[in-house]
DNA sequence: CGGGATCCTTATCGATACTG
DNA sequence: CAGTATCGATAAGGATCCCG
């Protein structure tokens, strides 16, 4: 591993903010397949494991797993055993979780808004490609 | 969080919400390492190849190429040819690509003020992992 | 039911070499 | 200068088994 201390420029020179950094981080963290799916599976209110799984769609019990514990980590969600056999556990958004939903949604927003003029980009590009 | 009607299920996968299916979409094509930091980089102002590798740093040039292609095929930046010999190629950000700036930008705002409550839940999370 | 441990397949990425 | 092509290391992810 050895991970060596984080500047902006991920592995090489440093300088640039701390905040380059921050968000270059973050963005790491949650820019997975099913973080934000999470999310906003979330966003309805608490599930368990497996309602969550089957809410989601189309995820592992590994990457579900391992997605919560990344959340659990970020402080989104929280994690209660209420039961122990069977094992009984709820997953809950914070309160920074919730919040965390605002700029998602701002993205998500202006992504619907566009989706058509880049869908028509990726056309357009597929096309002199092909053509070309 | 304004939410959409209906389940959000990943492609492939019955019952899924356009607007899901597009932010998804987005995200997995986004959330690679360098796309954001070359669209800071080119935030500036249009840039050359080898000038774009030097700003972004530890970038390589195959990833820098790839990451390049995506965002020519999003429409988010504008590859222009001006000579042949030797080549001399300039990437600029299209109005696409700037205004994809905003809600990226918005993100980058709620990561700065919330990092250290993240930080914190990152070093109780280890605190527990090891305690416990 | 929740989820860790293991195995195995596939996608990513970096380094290197080569071309117009 | 601005890439493409190829190769090997390695990390991510899925499938399966098992245990509390």
């Amino acid at each position: 591993m050895g991970e060596q201390e984080g500047t902006c420029r991920v592995r090489g020179h440093p300088h640039e903010t701390a905040a380059c950094e921050h968000i270059s981080r973050m963005l790491e963290r949650i820019s997975d397949k099913w973080t934000l799916l999470v999310v906003r599976a979330l966003g309805n209110g608490p599930l368990r494991f497996n309602a969550l799984k089957r809410e989601v769609g189309g995820v592992s019990q590994k990457m579900l797993a391992s997605t919560l514990r990344g959340l659990e980590e970020n402080g989104f969600v929280l994690r209660t055993v209420t039961q122990d056999m069977p094992p009984m556990v709820e997953y809950a958004l914070t309160d920074l979780g919730r919040d965390f939903g605002n700029p998602v949604q701002t993205f998500a927003d202006w992504v619907i808004r566009n989706s058509e003029r880049i869908e028509a980009s990726r056309a357009a590009y597929a096309e002199r490609r092909s053509v070309r």
